[in-house]
DNA sequence: CTAAGGCCTCCAGTAACTGGAGAGTCAAAC
DNA sequence: GTTTGACTCTCCAGTTACTGGAGGCCTTAG
């Protein structure tokens, strides 16, 4: 096993095909290398990238911060400092994000809750954004 | 004022120009008209359209869920069982996007903490994602 | 009368893919 | 040896909801 073409690839790092070539595409997870008939073959070191940025986007981390994992990810000499500042903005991110969805929760509940939901035309929502 | 151009409905509505040319390119918020010289003029029951679209938007509710609240909003005859059904709707959009988001929070926040974040390479973040 | 600003249409780009067309390639079945 | 089916390739279009810009007409203040 120590190369495979895109389908073993893209099934080893648990993504689709065309998100594997779409990586390759953008340069973010570039195949090791291609056969004579121009299949892309990724060794394991890219398999190991590909589930890395399988990992990441999990985290919903953009294709930019990948790419900066990545590097650190690859480079023996990244302080954790540099990761953990971006993993900070992607908290920071992601708390924001929360904070948003409870107030609009609260507020969209609220409506929905004195809604009465039946044949009549009044209704508290429609109000609300009138 | 009968009939406003378009930054003063854009103004008046709270949103910018080229988004309220763009709701009326798609269709969703027609002009009420147009002057001579092709000027888009927004009277007042185009302009609480406007209105009612950005409060929507503002909850978070798509382009085509924009249009059936609209539509519901212009018709006397609607239900309001109809507007809570698409209220619903988003409203369990947005208890998904929480119950992803707080998973997330926990599993980063986490990670993020046991990172000393000093300058050795040593760091649980990128070992969680290799 | 001219210059600045507003308005028009159309095109391109954003994020991160996804689907599809058309063509070449590979392995196995016959 | 060929054929068939699955796989791969590239390139293009579409998704969401705008946003920015080019090029050109219109309006209005000075």
């Amino acid at each position: 096993m120590g190369e495979q073409n895109i389908s073993a690839a893209a099934e080893s790092a648990g993504l689709p095909v065309k998100t594997v070539r779409y990586y390759s595409d953008i340069g973010l997870v570039q195949a090791s290398g291609r056969t004579e008939s121009g299949y892309r073959m990724f060794d394991e070191r890219a398999i190991s990238k590909l589930i890395f940025v399988r990992r990441a986007r999990d985290f919903g981390f953009s294709i930019d911060q990948c790419r900066e994992l990545l590097s650190l990810y690859e480079d023996p000499n990244r302080t954790s400092q540099e990761v953990k500042q971006i993993a900070t903005a992607r908290l920071n991110e992601i708390e924001a994000k929360q904070r948003e969805l409870t107030l609009l929760q609260t507020e969209l509940s609220h409506l929905v809750n004195c809604c009465s939901g039946d044949d009549r035309p009044d209704c508290p929502i429609i109000e609300h954004l009138a």
